[in-house]
DNA sequence: ACCTCTAATGTTATACTATTACATATGTAA
DNA sequence: TTACATATGTAATAGTATAACATTAGAGGT
């Protein structure tokens, strides 16, 4: 299922460390920690923690991956765009997280921005909730 | 202007840890950080981390101190009553936090919440922006 | 091809952030 | 008073992230 790429020259390829971290965490889908993402691929030749850190920054950097702050941990993003803003919902009882996509939140957020007459130029929004199946049980 | 009988009745309940942490943050009005907290109250008889941490553990707790956790810094309330819910612009250039507080959030974000249909607990919203001082230079 | 520049790598050491574990003390209510 | 919850003090350790330095790999221009 391997396809040739074409890249552009703003869309360069990713390095062995960028792409082994970007693997994992696109298999995994749950958000991870940078040490245990270490741990995860010292069979693939990764090191030291500074592999991973500059391996999650440039992934950051080119918005293929986004960092929760609160729970320290990183996750594929499931948008297409969404650069460096990230909005998720992270559920306090099973600790699950998802990303929030939808045009609601854009508007909401470009409200809220003439609104206050701020010039963001990128956001970090983490709501904590009970999701739905922890809602039944 | 000092008196003795100068505690607010508000803060009465306070041991004298979480106190002193409060009093260093009220007066400073920006983020601080807790290693910067500890140092800061090895005179008044803050020895350890820990002694620190709990503090402000309860002080999060008490809605009178937020965490901003995109810089792992702690800022005085300037709300009344957010409880648990944060919300705050961080300038990218000089790193001023300023805390969000007016009707249209709280709207923004119900309204969210309903189109959701998320149970939101709590919130933490990180908004990065060029401050106005910034935007001029 | 060669040169050059930038980005990425590899490694060690260290800095920064936060919690565990345990013993002791203090405040509050029955 | 007794009992219980909460806070304290201290030491050790766990968890998160970056600095500094030497080296290598890749892309672009000539």
């Amino acid at each position: 299922m391997s396809s040739i790429h074409s890249h552009s020259k703003k869309n360069q390829s990713l390095t062995k460390n960028q792409r082994i971290v970007l693997d994992l965490l696109q298999n995994s889908g749950e958000p991870l920690k940078a040490y245990f993402i270490l741990d995860s691929l010292k069979k693939e030749g990764l090191n030291s923690p500074l592999q991973v850190y500059r391996a999650l920054d440039k992934l950051v950097e080119l918005g293929k991956i986004h960092k929760i702050e609160s729970i320290n941990s990183f996750i594929i993003c499931n948008n297409s765009n969404c650069a460096s803003n990230t909005a998720f919902t992270i559920c306090e009882r099973c600790g699950k997280v998802k990303e929030i996509k939808n045009k609601y939140l854009k508007d909401s957020v470009s409200d809220l921005v003439k609104d206050n007459q701020l010039e963001i130029t990128r956001y970090n929004l983490e709501f904590y909730v009970l999701c739905k199946s922890c809602k039944i049980n």
